[in-house]
RNA sequence: GUCCCCAUCGUCUAGCGGUCUAGGACACCGCCCUUUCAAGGCGGUAACACGGGUUCGAGUCCCGUUGGGGGCACCA
């Protein structure tokens, strides 16, 4: 599969489902894997027990698989360097922490998570900026530690950041050069005090164990590196490229959350968005390889992703554009295509038909697809355009159609008039009731306004719908002409 | 507070010192087409956050200000 050493991962954790922003990093890690013959790996960070569900891991891949992004290694695949789950590498994690000890490059913490907040609140207190840690425990004697072990007192493990370290370098290949310094780095926690490692150790002996090349994630992250560059070290391991990419934010700016309405994959499947649609919008959501280009297959993405070419700036996510993007890739379906893959489809599901051999129904479905496909945003959408065709022979007339399309005056006489001219019609195509139709107003001298506003009423019991001949020929004559009469009947009452 | 990141039309972006009177796309507006609604065609409004440098020349490089965002947890 792989013809050079570039790896890549992306590494959820299952507290929630896959947001955007989750979604988006996952694609640029595929998408930068596809592109250069690398490995893709998925990997579950589930190291928090509390707020990691199977359930949630489910709705991950899932939403990863619906996307269309596949993993070379991971949960379901496997792969040599797994378990591909935190949780299933425990022991691993304890057997690199025992060994750091060993070598005088961790130590245990007797401090009390009281303590700690304390001394947080105090410094708070005082206007003072917060030290960190203040690596109270950093030198405490053989003896002293073993005592207090033995007696059972709690103590978490602390990696020890050498005192004279550099200023941490990282040459991230989004943002360039970003210097930090290492005395704003304290002894940060490795290993909680029930034996859990932290985010920024396990991930870094993952990352490490695993091979993985170049770490694209989110840009919150990019503060986290300088703290994973020092395990790295004290590993002995290669420090990896990295590549930190912006934020999605909602329309006012602000981080996306709930209240921006949608943020989950989950949520833009349901809703019906085509999955190559919603993968290209986000793909171009900070990556765009020419400033010109707005669809993107994905075969394309796959060979033709950048990191040269992903933007600095933090992107608002436009719900507007996706539509505009998902209605492109419906636009390009054949009639048939999209009969198949979307009217029919969605018709079943609404409950409207019956899963039925395709082939036998063709001809009516090509109209359906033919006259919904322009008019179609997401692909439940048909079913509110096609709906007034189930809805028999006495449907109930909206109340502005009535007034609108059924009062005025030339309206009774067009539908007579409609009556009188398809009564007799022998084939009951669309081309076939347009050349009927057509020269019917002039001959009973209304406008064209009038006689199709009053038929359209008649027909589908609104003034907006599909195109009006088509929508005649696939309601089948005897439900038209009945519909016909019962417009009369209503308009006598009104 | 402190450290780090970011800054071109309302939005996504092109731009990597002169070709920028700043290009494309979405959205918006207008016109055309039209028996409704769409779709489509044509056109339009609209941006280099601000202030200093550097340079013959700055959207493009440097510094500062302002404004956003993120980290500083026994969350990831």
């Amino acid at each position: 599969m792989t013809n050079n050493n570039i790896r890549v991962r992306f590494a959820p954790s299952p507290t929630g489902k896959l947001h955007i922003g989750g979604a988006r990093t996952a694609i640029f890690n595929w998408a930068f894997a596809r592109a250069n013959q690398g490995n893709f790996v998925l990997r579950i960070d589930d190291t928090d027990p509390e707020r990691s569900t199977k359930e949630n891991e489910r709705i991950i891949t899932d939403a990863l698989s619906w996307m269309g992004l596949d993993w070379d290694e991971g949960p379901g695949v496997g792969g040599p360097y797994g378990p591909y789950k935190q949780m299933e590498r425990m022991e691993r994690y304890q057997q690199v922490v025992n060994d750091l000890l060993k070598r005088g490059l961790a130590y245990p913490c007797f401090c009390t998570q009281e303590e700690l907040e304390a001394a947080r609140a105090k410094a708070k207190a005082e206007k003072n900026p917060y030290q960190g840690y203040q690596r109270t425990c950093r030198e405490l004697s053989h003896e002293e530690v073993t005592k207090r072990i033995q007696a059972h007192e709690p103590y978490t493990i602390r990696i020890k950041v050498p005192l004279d370290h550099p200023d941490i370098v990282i040459d991230d290949l989004v943002h360039g050069r970003v210097v930090f310094s290492a005395k704003e780095l304290d002894d940060f926690i490795i290993m909680r005090s029930d034996g859990t490692p932290t985010y920024n150790f396990c991930t870094v002996v993952d990352d490490a164990d695993m091979k993985i090349s170049h770490i694209i994630r989110g840009d919150d992250h990019l503060s986290n590196t300088p703290r994973q560059v020092i395990v790295y070290e004290a590993l002995g391991a290669p420090v990896p490229a990295f590549a930190h990419i912006s934020m999605i934010l909602g329309e006012d700016g602000k981080k996306l959350s709930k209240r921006h309405g949608a943020t989950s994959v989950e949520e833009y499947q349901l809703e019906g968005y085509e999955p190559d649609a919603f993968l290209n919008y986000l793909a171009l959501l900070g990556w765009s390889p020419d400033g010109e280009t707005t669809i993107v297959p994905r075969d394309v993405l796959a060979h033709t992703f950048s990191l040269a070419h992903v933007s600095k700036n933090p992107a608002t996510f436009d719900p507007k554009k996706l539509d505009w993007i998902n209605k492109q890739y419906l636009s390009n379906m054949s009639d048939e295509e999209f009969a198949k893959t979307v009217v029919e489809p969605e018709l079943v599901k609404a409950g409207l038909e019956k899963r039925a051999d395709f082939e036998k129904n063709a001809s009516r479905y090509l109209i359906m697809a033919a006259i919904t496909k322009p008019r179609v945003r997401v692909a439940p959408d048909v079913v509110g355009l096609l709906h007034f065709l189930y809805t028999g022979p006495t449907p109930s007339i909206e109340e502005k159609a009535i007034r609108k399309g059924l009062a005025s005056g030339g309206a009774e006489a067009s539908l007579l008039e409609a009556l009188e001219v398809l009564r007799g019609a022998t084939s009951w195509t669309p081309e076939e009731i347009d050349t009927a139709l057509h020269p019917c107003p002039e001959r009973i001298g209304v406008s064209n306004k009038v006689f199709f506003g009053a038929l359209r009423a008649a027909a589908t019991g609104s003034l907006v719908s599909p195109p009006l001949a088509e929508s005649i020929a696939l309601l089948g004559k005897d439900l038209f002409l009945a519909r016909l009469d019962h417009a009369l009947d209503v308009m006598k009452c009104v």
